[in-house]
DNA sequence: TTTCTAAAAATGAACGTTCATTCATTTTTT
DNA sequence: AAAAAATGAATGAACGTTCATTTTTAGAAA
């Protein structure tokens, strides 16, 4: 039994149970099933072991996006497929979905990884690129480009994860991506 | 000299430099310039006063989001009204941004109010069954309209504030606009 | 205007609780 | 039997809230 890795699904089911206001030590050990002390021989502290939550998703989350994505393909097809593993990383995910929200709008409160939080949307920009030399992708600056692509991508999760719209009816995503795609491509 | 309204302020100030998860009452009232037991007076306790403070900014947000709104007026510009509206809200007060995000992102921290949050909304979801009723906004459900909208703007705002794009330079925010408009607006 | 006084407002030290972290001791592994 | 891993009670700091006391306010009386 890997006592580390319990520890870290301990933090992130609790995040997503009762948030980082509630989160504390003792509730961490009891649900790994481990002792209080026990946490300190693996992590240094609590923002430690926040922190390397945090990293860890953010690999994982990076590795998922990435998967079909082929340079020969077309953008569009990239595109879809990028934020379809996105979609379906988060929402067989949650838990993920709800520490990473929440992680991000902390501020001050683990600076450390503060640059790297964009940093989650690097596989997003290569993308871009591609698809601003072939003239598919209109031609405005990266940071609007991802506004119109991580925003949506956001908010529908955070709506589907609140049970106030439904992903998985048939046609949903589809629309969604086609009206993203209308977003940033050129007409 | 209103305390109420110096403790109110005082929240906003302090989250937005520290987070909630460092915020506490005494520093609260070192920044309002009154005693601790001062804010007992006006709130029954520490979530109270923090929700005063989430619906005083929903409802300063949303009158301000509907200046200049005209049922008369097409769609279009109604709808690049309310979104220029609502980014300026937030740039020229980026404190009430990051308060609002952090706020939206505690989950069961105050749970009184997180029916509440999609509230914030109200205004553009009267836009959206306008524009589908004329024909001229895509005929998808509201949410994920909503996504489209909400989504980019609140990346776009926080890109801004974070120094990784500038609103304010000529014609950053029409092509934001116009892409936004692309995404839900019919073909 | 000045003085008096009772109510209202404000204060901040004190209290009880919670929490992160430590470390002497115990348990497990090799 | 020595080393490594794990334990959890103990510690002290931090925090939200309370309340006995002080200060301010406002109106009446002189």
């Amino acid at each position: 039994m890997d006592k580390k890795q319990a520890i870290l699904k301990s933090v992130l089911k609790l995040v997503n149970r009762e948030g980082f206001y509630h989160l504390n030590m003792k509730n961490i050990a009891k649900e790994a099933n481990v002792a209080a002390g026990t946490i300190y021989l693996y992590f240094k502290g609590k923002e430690d072991l926040i922190n390397a939550l945090y990293s860890m998703i953010v690999n994982e989350f990076n590795q998922h996006v990435l998967q079909g994505y082929e340079d020969e393909k077309p953008v569009k097809e990239n595109f879809y497929d990028m934020l379809n593993n996105a979609i379906e990383f988060y929402l067989t995910q949650p838990d993920n979905f709800s520490f990473i929200e929440q992680y991000t709008y902390a501020p001050f409160l683990f600076k450390e990884n503060q640059n790297d939080n964009f940093l989650l949307l690097s596989p997003i920009y290569k993308m871009m690129s591609v698809g601003k030399k072939e003239g598919v992708i209109r031609n405005i600056p990266d940071s609007i480009l991802l506004s119109l692509i991580h925003g949506p991508m956001n908010t529908i999760i955070k709506l589907h994860l609140a049970h106030k719209t439904d992903l998985n009816k048939r046609g949903a995503k589809q629309k969604f991506f086609d009206a993203a795609w209308s977003a940033i491509a050129v007409v």
